[in-house]
DNA sequence: GCGACAG
DNA sequence: ATCTTGTCGC
């Protein structure tokens, strides 16, 4: 209950309805919230659920190999076979239940994300005299700390800081769902003219991303303002040989330093991001080095 | 079978 | 992101 209160009922209600004698998988419950890419996020809310309520001991891997369980797999297998489900050698024999009543969720995310992208414009000239780096860390709940620093000098102009629950759950490709909320209220911190001319670096992607909408493009275009993604990790696409990434031979981003992945947010091209990052370093300012420094405890 | 899977 | 969970593709 700690992270994703969002779409937790969903997914309870989701297994409350695989009957007694049946049992179904992590994916099979993802795909019923909307995207197989859930499965993860599916699992370890049922691994913790200890309501008596939802039976998660019908939750198997896609393999028929028994997955985790809170009260132990012996438990779990002890549930399974009081119910007449054959299970031997730590494997079900029975078919997968798939038949669920659902509405499919994550589907209208998605949706969101694909109509933000329509907005997304990749062009703009960058003539910017601030930067602010946001990153947003979890202990205990969420943390979120945007770093404006002034590009005439490179100095640290102020550093904001916001505390709160995020109420949506990390599943891959949902980030901005999770933290968005965090940058939006961040900036709208900022004083109108400070905000006026300032570019946003985020903690993540831009245009690299499944539908083209990671959470520098959706903020930037709900802010209205030019972002860039700066993430620690590929989500997806496919390295080139100078460190392009191409999604369908269609270039959203850049490697740099080997370690980083820079892709456009909004009103910035993947070129002129890479420029802006790049010349950043060179110049010895780092917001989101910053800005997470400041977000750990 | 091993690793990847924004944070 | 932390303490571990599933799935898919190489």
């Amino acid at each position: 209950m700690v992270s994703g209160c969002v779409l937790e009922p969903s997914l309870l209600s989701l297994v409350k309805q695989v009957p007694g004698g049946k049992v179904t998988t992590y994916g099979a419950l993802a795909r019923a919230l909307g995207d197989p890419i859930a499965a993860r996020w599916v699992g370890k809310v049922l691994s913790e659920n200890y309501r008596s309520d939802v039976p998660c001991h019908r939750v198997i891997m896609s393999d028929l190999s028994l997955g985790g369980y809170n009260k132990g797999v012996d438990e779990k297998v002890k549930k399974l076979k009081e119910e007449g489900i054959d299970v031997a050698a730590g494997r079900v024999n029975e078919k997968i239940f798939e038949d669920f009543v659902t509405s499919y969720p994550l589907r209208r995310y998605a949706e969101t994300q694909l109509k933000l992208a329509q907005k997304v414009v990749l062009e703009g000239d960058l003539k910017v005299g601030r930067v602010a780096g946001i990153d947003v860390s979890y202990r205990e709940g969420g943390k979120g700390v945007c770093s404006i620093f002034d590009l005439s000098d490179g100095s640290l102009i102020e550093e904001l800081t916001i505390v709160k629950r995020p109420k949506f759950p990390y599943i891959p490709t949902y980030l901005s769902f999770r933290e968005g909320g965090f940058i939006i209220e961040l900036v709208k911190m900022m004083s109108k003219e400070e905000r006026k001319d300032c570019i946003l670096l985020i903690d993540g992607n831009g245009y690299m991303h499944p539908r083209k909408c990671g959470l520098a493009s959706h903020v930037g275009v709900v802010l209205d303002m030019p972002t860039i993604g700066v993430a620690k990790s590929r989500l997806c696409g496919k390295s080139g040989e100078k460190g392009e990434i191409y999604i369908n031979q269609e270039l959203v981003g850049f490697a740099i330093g080997g370690n980083r992945y820079v892709s456009p947010g909004h009103r910035v091209s993947a070129y002129g991001s890479r420029r802006f990052v790049r010349r950043l370093l060179e110049a010895g300012i780092d917001p989101l080095r910053r800005a997470h420094r400041t977000s750990r405890p």
